[in-house]
DNA sequence: TCAGGTCCTGGCCACCCGGCCAGTTTCGCA
DNA sequence: TGCGAAACTGGCCGGGTGGCCAGGACCTGA
């Protein structure tokens, strides 16, 4: 442990550009009170590459296929959906067919594991 | 732009923790060379949090068990999986089974979300 | 040798899912 | 004053899903 009250900050770089990766590096390696991980080490925060190209325009989703999209996330059939909005299962199927369109997936399985893809939603 | 040939690397934060985005905060935006994005700017790297309880132990999964997860977190039918696994859809249904169990998960779309939570799979 | 785990297969069945058809209301925008 | 988008509901139906039963083959370690 360091004299001071603040311990160093563990940083760990997961950057598949290697050129962004060294730049990072050199920049991170000389900041006081931060030190990159060694290879295994326990980091308390990592930094990661925003890849630009996963989101080219957000796919325009209304605020209740956002809704039944969250609770498809959880594992929710269409009928749990259904109580937990106040809405018919019909409607539900409803949502859950724009959802699979807009996201270009095959079943609700496809649709949760896309829109976790693109950051729609938070797994 | 800088006038040197190396152009500023925009990074952004993503830290649950406030004392430790403070002071990642604080030590990143004296570095030179490296900006803290703007709120809604596009950064070219994310500092996220290192949670450690995502993986206390891994899930004890067969290797078989792996391959249907992996086919089903693509939004593959119990009858693709068993196509393109040479395997019959009972056996395909019976994996499927030992992963809704081991995984608490109470369908594939629930399988897939948990397996994406603690690392299991990638999507 | 024998128990246990993994992997594989089959049948049966209630239920769910997704796609199709149809319709209504409400709201904001041109 | 339309006109479209969003949200909502209904019926119908083929196919998918998941849970249950049963069995056999293979390998490993006790």
């Amino acid at each position: 442990m360091s004299a001071d009250n603040a311990p160093e900050i563990v940083l760990s770089l997961e950057i598949d550009d290697p050129a962004l990766a060294d730049r990072l590096a050199a920049l991170l390696g000389n900041v006081a009170g931060l030190r990159l991980a060694k290879p295994g080490e326990q980091a308390a925060a990592t930094v990661v590459a925003r890849d630009p190209r996963i989101m080219p325009e957000d796919i325009a989703l209304t605020q209740r296929e956002l809704d039944v999209l969250a609770l498809m996330a959880e594992g929710a059939s269409n009928k749990m959906i259904a109580r937990r909005l106040g809405i018919s299962v019909h409607t539900v199927k409803f949502h859950v067919g724009s959802l699979l369109d807009k996201l270009d997936a095959t079943g609700r399985t496809d649709a949760v594991a896309h829109a976790a893809r693109r950051g729609v939603i938070e797994l």
